[in-house]
DNA sequence: CGGGATCCTTGACGATACTG
DNA sequence: CAGTATCGTCAAGGATCCCG
């Protein structure tokens, strides 16, 4: 991107910020809350650090981001890119089809987005610890524990050593097909392809807590 | 643009189909009604024709963009995208700053933007010519006649030889300030930025039928 | 944890010309 | 008018290692 538009719409110009390889990802972690570098890593486990480094530099050149210490925050141009991001995901959600559907199906990156969208408040009062055991995650990982205090959610690649409530396994695919909306949680456990187990009233209680994707609400093309 | 992001995520599945030089603005033309290659190259002039024509088939393989006989029309999907051009425009609008704003002023541009976006319907019931005298272009060209009828608009780089009804004449700078709401035409006129010439009556409605960038309205952050 | 430095490849893009 | 063809350059970004 050395050259620009050279355009004086208000589009192209949005455009040389946000029309570069990885910034809308970028963004959207930052949306999202994360503020450390390796944390805004994890969501997106594909690009390098140099390329994340960088673009957090462009980001922050800009106008967009805030870099303080060694925590990265939007600025209010960057909190106000909230409508461009959710109508992308909106449209993506509506019309992303198979040859640009990712192939790779990462528990690392579904458990990182699930970690950080659970709501403690429909949780008891005390520590809660669910196990996932998810099949064929491209990234090889197949275990993870959600550590869900009143306070704090953590997620674990090894076991924590707390006695588990809940047990969670199935295929990513499964998973992530109920996480953006495209399964209920009923019918997949109902075909086999998903085994939730543990006390009777958090299980049935889980979809309150369990939130699924921010856009998994959003209505799909009729005729679709 | 080889590899993908590799997320399910539909932002990121978005970002696939959009984040790509000259897609947005692409986007941006059609959605504005140019469906003829040659009516798109005008939009965006510093594009070489071989890459609008790949950018063009790109978003065809995509379902973005339906493409019969020599016209490209958007699908309904390509609509849909009118929302994150939208949304990228209004954030452009508001905190594009100095570094990303284009220092280029070409005047063929914003014509080819102004002729597209007259309210034919706000004009008399006959052919209104007016002759724009524009200095300072980045692309030398000065002179352009828009043709007015209640059912076309012509936008000609040469006399066309009707009698010219109005003259509008002063820097392109002002008057792209005016078209992206920047500056009033009134203000402009009084401080002898622009000139402007023709029967009264036609002068004083202008702002009606020559209408500002659909940008124009959105309010500036409180403070800038 | 939070990056920087380096090397190296590839393909994206600009320029120019040309064709049905 | 509606694109294709060819070519050369440059820089984006992947890989890897390293450092404070």
């Amino acid at each position: 991107m050395t050259t620009t538009y050279g355009q004086f719409c208000p589009v192209a110009m949005a455009s040389e910020v946000l029309t570069e390889r990885w910034t809308p990802l970028v963004v959207r972690e930052l949306l999202c809350g994360s503020t450390r570098f390796n944390d805004l890593r994890r969501g997106v486990p594909l690009m390098s650090p140099a390329l994340l480094s960088k673009r957090l530099k462009t980001l922050e050149r800009v106008g967009v981001v805030d870099h303080v210490g060694s925590e990265y925050h939007l600025t209010e141009a960057g909190r106000e890119l909230w409508p461009v991001i959710e109508s992308m995901g909106i449209w993506g959600q509506r019309w992303a089809r198979g040859d640009v559907i990712a192939k790779h199906f990462d528990a690392s990156l579904l458990m990182w987005d699930i970690h950080r969208n659970v709501d403690t408040a429909a949780l008891p009062d005390r520590r809660v610890v669910v196990h996932f055991h998810l099949r064929g995650s491209s990234d090889g990982k197949s275990h993870f524990w959600l550590v869900l205090e009143p306070s704090a959610v953590d997620l674990c690649l090894t076991d924590p050593g707390h006695d588990v409530d809940v047990e969670v396994a199935g295929h990513v695919e499964t998973m992530i097909d109920y996480w953006m909306g495209r399964r209920d949680l009923l019918g997949a456990v109902k075909a086999g392809d998903l085994a939730i187990a543990g006390p009777r009233l958090l299980v049935r209680e889980l979809p309150t807590w369990f939130t699924r994707s921010p856009f998994a609400p959003v209505p799909l093309p009729v005729g679709a």
